[in-house]
DNA sequence: AAGAACAGTATTGTATGCGATTATTGAAGA
DNA sequence: TCTTCAATAATCGCATACAATACTGTTCTT
């Protein structure tokens, strides 16, 4: 029991004059929405694990009602399973629906090159140039913020769009990509080759749409091709125990 | 007071043995989703109008819970505009907006295109060649179901390529896109021309990728040129009421 | 009379409770 | 020992209850 002290119904930091809860109310379901989300693209929450309603609450300090809602949203955007009386799962995409994420994504992302060849103000050329520079130091000591940085190069160009919608979709299908490299992709394939950025800015700034465009295809394809190999973890409880079995001289059925 | 008689409490069917409530549970949530959609899409709830979490409730037979539930994922979806603690109306697109929407359904349907060419099979060749018969019929009397056909004619295609996410994507843009020809949309522009439906099968059938592509791209395009004009409804009141203040000599701060 | 302060009301945000559904465990029968 | 089934426990679906916030009409002040 982490929280040792809390009083009964807990329900009613009412008027707690100092009690800096400076959250805006309304935006609870959001904080909850974030928590969960980040949790789940950082593999705090792995791939396939049960989330109950009431624990998860619990553990934020918000009722069910909240954690439902934040379930519906992350349903919808991939990351969460929501089946019916039997309650949420972190999402565990099938080879196929990661295809498919990916497919979209190639499309969503030659829009926005398309869209931002011989636009970018000179503030965003630079600004994408130092983004740049900075995978290349990440890329070296490769951590995980090597990979943290090659997916928001991706986000900002979205971003930079103005296309909120755009924007949206980039963003939904990034982070389930995070999900599918989680469980298919190679142990530390730094996703997004250096260079290739730096083509693709070249490319933009030079106003060559097609260029661009075709540029941003390879560079996706390609990372598929790099990261997303053959499924690593077993899905299957039948998966996972078999090696145990066989060498315990068991025979699953 | 159209419910007359409903028990003070109504929250109790329980066992009522016979009771043909034959709604799986889990799906009166869907239910109340698919109700409010419909009803925006087909414009029976006009862009901008509020929308009370009780009273919906109350006509639709459920809880605000439900109705909660369905605004969050309307709101996802861009048909309703969700503002804290205060509510949620019909979305009402600004043109800005409705801009971007068609940009990104341009893209997003260029990959159908290209997903299709030289992949359809004969049966759904078949299909799509008897749809753009039904619209042509329907062309002729030009009601309401002409522009339902020509917006179902994208969903297929959308289906057709087994992209799950790629269908979604799909059918929220085109949803979008039906709000925004309720606000800036002529009249009765038919939408979508048959000629380029026709055109279109032809080149997916041809396998001709590109051709497909640049033809649903300029089929979008014309669309929007062909039905986006000027905005018809004002937006803001001040708009709205400017012209009854002059008249009243009236002078707006 | 115009504007500010206030009170009452309507509506939203969140928590909780109750019945329903599903999973689990243990016992009886084959 | 393996299945079948019933009782229990856990969890979900949904409605309701209560608290917080915004809106409206009124009164009071300048």
């Amino acid at each position: 029991m982490p929280h040792p002290a809390r009083p009964p119904t807990a329900t009613k930091p009412r008027s707690n004059g100092k009690m800096a809860e400076r959250h805006a109310p309304g935006s609870r379901a959001q904080a909850v929405y974030k928590a969960l989300r980040r949790a789940i693209i950082e593999q705090a929450l792995k791939p396939g694990v049960k989330l109950p309603e009431d624990s998860i609450g619990e553990q934020l300090g918000v009722s069910r009602t909240l954690v439902r809602e934040a379930f519906g949203r992350l349903a919808i955007e991939g990351l969460v399973e929501l089946k019916p009386n039997r309650g949420a799962n972190v999402a565990y995409p099938t080879l196929e629906e990661a295809r498919d994420v990916f497919e979209v994504r190639r499309g969503l992302e030659r829009l926005v090159a398309e869209n931002l060849a011989g636009r970018l103000t000179p503030a965003q050329s630079a600004e994408l140039e130092a983004h740049v520079r900075l995978e290349e130091k990440a890329h070296e000591q490769d951590g995980p913020e090597s990979i943290r940085l090659s997916g928001e190069f991706h986000i900002r160009l979205a971003e930079m769009t103005g296309n909120a919608l755009l924007l949206r979709y980039v963003q939904e299908a990034s982070s389930r990509c995070s999900l599918i490299l989680a469980i298919y992709g190679r142990p530390h394939s730094s996703e997004c080759a250096v260079s290739e950025h730096r083509q693709l800015i070249e490319a933009l700034r030079a106003g060559d749409a097609a260029r661009a465009a075709a540029l941003m295809d390879h560079h996706l394809q390609s990372v598929v091709t790099r990261a997303l190999l053959a499924p690593r973890g077993e899905r299957d409880l039948r998966d996972v125990l078999a090696p145990y079995a066989l060498s315990e001289g068991l025979t699953p059925s």
